[in-house]
DNA sequence: CTCTAAAAGCAAATTTTTTGCTTTAGTGGA
DNA sequence: TCCACTAAAGCAAAAAATTTGCTTTTAGAG
């Protein structure tokens, strides 16, 4: 059975954005402009190019030379996003952190902001901001795997994993009005730790 | 194990944008729009409201009114494309036709014009257009299931094809640089099958 | 400390989008 | 068949957005 290569040295590591001189003013500016798009909308208000610009304290032109469209500002403003805050837990049983991590993850993603995200990274040309999500999250369970596989167990491989589970998650999402609730997600969990 | 709920009548035979009175001026004009965005796409020009509203004889205010945005519209556009022309062949064989079927799917859908359209549906606000495309994937292969059912045979539920076949090549396709190949295809096919 | 290259600011020009009002086309009733 | 009536299209002006040429600033290298 084909499967995925996690290739994380490539995908997973680089910024959304390239930012040629961290900790200069282009850095300074791309924070001030993601916080802007953040804070515009958290308050509701209408997501254009000239209103970033004007919350962040800059020209809209400097938006536009660096990102070119409002799509992929907004697709590298969710690959942020979408970017893990830590590793799962570790309760020493995998499969409780493996489910549980995956419960979660549906429900992130099937939320309202969510799929957001989603449309934001795929509305986007650049094709680089999806495939970093999905490294994103072959990396979180790769990490699951790993402590499996340090005490001897057999979890399933990562690419199973995307295939029996995420992608069903994600395209129930993305392309269906049934959420992906969490019955569903168990049904599919139960599917591949069924067999191995 | 959950399941997807096909709900035909609701999803499948709405018109991307409802058309009021058709036959009308009303589908003359949409009917305009559309061949104006495919020639376009076509000719390699840049796919913007007024040279679409230029080419379709139109003005551009009408797209506005009728479409509200540029993503809104080749969001329709695609739904169109998507929707298939023809049933499934039928061989005799249900595995066979399954088989050829989602090879055929999958090639189409990774495409460039393939993932453009799956791109164009995602990005609109309206949910519905993406809803519809899962339901014309369902149906197809309810076909080929139905045939199998009446001949005393027992294929995989449709929700089971969208979960192990369907989701993973979409979900490939959309967030991996790897294509969702012929192998690829094969495996999960052979995947379903194996079990019932 | 100066020099350089990359990126930001600024402002004018261009293009796209919105909007108020007028005109036209299709529908239903006399 | 003719006459209203309604929904949608056309038109044009206004508003908003994007692009572009040029100047200024900034961080980094020598």
């Amino acid at each position: 059975m084909a499967g995925w290569e996690m290739d994380q040295k490539q995908a997973v590591m680089e910024k959304p954005q390239a930012a040629p001189r961290p900790g200069g003013r282009a850095a300074r500016i791309q924070a001030a402009v993601f916080k802007a798009v953040d804070e515009l909308k958290q308050a509701g208000e209408e997501l254009t190019v000239p209103a970033i610009a004007a919350r962040a304290g800059v020209t809209p032109s400097t938006i536009y030379r660096r990102w070119g469209t409002l799509a992929d500002l907004l697709s590298d403003v969710a690959v942020r996003h979408l970017r893990p805050d830590g590793e799962p837990t570790d309760s020493g049983d995998w499969r409780a952190d493996l489910r549980l991590w995956l419960e979660q993850y549906a429900e992130e993603m099937a939320s309202e902001p969510g799929r957001a995200m989603m449309r934001d990274v795929l509305s986007a040309d650049r094709a680089a901001n999806a495939c970093t999500c999905s490294a994103y999250t072959g990396q979180q369970l790769d990490v699951i795997r790993q402590r499996a596989l340090a005490r001897g167990d057999t979890p399933p491989e990562t690419a199973v994993l995307m295939d029996r589970v995420i992608a069903p998650v994600i395209y129930r999402i993305l392309f269906t009005h049934e959420g992906a609730d969490g019955d569903y997600v168990a049904g599919l969990v139960e599917g591949v730790l069924g067999e191995g």
